[in-house]
DNA sequence: CTACGAGGATTGTAGGACAATATCAGAGCC
DNA sequence: GGCTCTGATATTGTCCTACAATCCTCGTAG
């Protein structure tokens, strides 16, 4: 199980643990979470503390404080004396998180399109240029692209609360588990709708962003829940 | 700072800690939540961890672990190498809070009236029983009463995640910390607000439901600022 | 074949130790 | 007097070891 270690590290093993104090906890975290989304740890695999320091070279303490706030964020479950496990979210919780990221992420675009502020305004524009190009994407350009322009909102909306909030609603997850379904098509489609949304944020039309938003994650949420109803349940 | 204490402990000492195994995490953390919202720990109290390792006869471990969570919610700041402070909610925060807590709740009734469940409907409708009857109110029963009404729509809202995101949102600690503004006049204009959106639920109206909510929390939203302005920033 | 018990695996908690870092009081300097 | 620097103190961050509690598995007896 060496799918936590750094991509290069010949260097002294004891460069692999923790950088300075106090990141430690921080650095599992992240490295976790890393191999999660990006699939290397599989859905249901075990994480079990005693590898996990072994893996680390850390004690128990950061361990457990790390699976905690995975377990927080929703990646991970923690099973009683069995451990903790990669969590598959099922079709039934996607679909409901769609529902909430659908009102949550309009709050968001209607914010974004009233903020007056000129320098968030200036950083928005600048920020989400890249959609705004006419290139071929990967699919893992365009999720790369997605997650800047759906943060890039939630900054200008400049509502701090809501920013973690949604930070908290697994979207990184929810496209691991379904990203499969991005074709050629269904990306152009998804480019288009991002175009139409900034276009409204961008002239300073509340609701028309709103109403965009709503389209997009409607849609997303609908093509989801249709890749998933195929895959199971 | 016996503030912690449980109302009566003539019990043997070892009574005051943890109850079994796999639950002493828990029990700091419910005590010390009930501790801040209640105002027992007042704003900006530090939290200590030696002093609680010797209030809740525990080690550090499940002590760092409650803390953690407790700042995960919201209810407290962690200061590295300082401790933990109880939060005081700036009247952005409070704001923002409630803009969002808009849209989840307005989501939430709009589910609720939707929702065809006929078991779930009875459940509804005895849950909220209690705001129909027409008794003089005090503060403390209203927001007992008022928990327990938004509680019950999202429980008929059925959908899990936004049940525990709106959990997430800190709506004690906002009452405790605007619930001076809580006159008898206001308090009687929310309890028939209540009415109005749970005739709407019960008759199966979502738009009407929604609608209702959305102003119902509006009005709160709009008080509790006021009332923030006035006493502080 | 099933019930049951023994043992292993794993987490939950305890307690002690030391390192790292923030805060604060006081000494010394201007 | 006010300022800076330094040391002392307080507190968290991390590690270690040990044991208790619990869950799981597997072999055994009926």
């Amino acid at each position: 199980m060496d799918v936590l270690q750094l991509p290069v590290s010949d260097e002294p093993v004891d460069d692999v643990a923790g950088p300075r104090h106090g990141a430690t906890v921080n650095f599992i975290v992240e490295r976790l979470r890393d191999a999660i989304v990006s699939g290397r740890l599989k859905l249901g695999a075990r994480l079990v503390e005693g590898e996990l320091t072994a893996e680390f070279r850390v004690s128990r303490g950061p361990v457990r404080e790390a699976l905690r706030r995975l377990a927080a964020d929703g990646l991970i479950e923690l099973v009683p004396h069995r451990g903790a496990i990669v969590r598959r979210l099922t079709r039934r919780e996607i679909a409901e998180l769609f529902q909430i990221r659908l009102e949550l992420e309009s709050l968001a675009a209607r914010l974004a399109a009233a903020d007056g502020d000129a320098a968030r305004r200036r950083r928005f524009a600048a920020d989400i240029a890249p959609i705004f190009e006419d290139r071929p994407r990967r699919v893992a350009d365009y999720l790369c692209e997605n997650a800047k322009f759906h943060e890039a909102v939630y900054a200008l909306g400049n509502n701090e609360q809501l920013k973690v909030l949604a930070g908290r609603l697994q979207l990184p997850l929810i496209m691991a588990q379904v990203g499969n379904i991005l074709t050629s098509d269904v990306l152009d489609l998804s480019v288009t709708e991002h175009r139409t949304i900034a276009a409204a944020i961008l002239e300073g039309d509340p609701e028309r962003a709103h109403a965009a938003m709503r389209t997009h994650l409607s849609r997303a949420a609908e093509m989801a829940d249709a890749e998933r109803g195929a895959e199971d349940c």
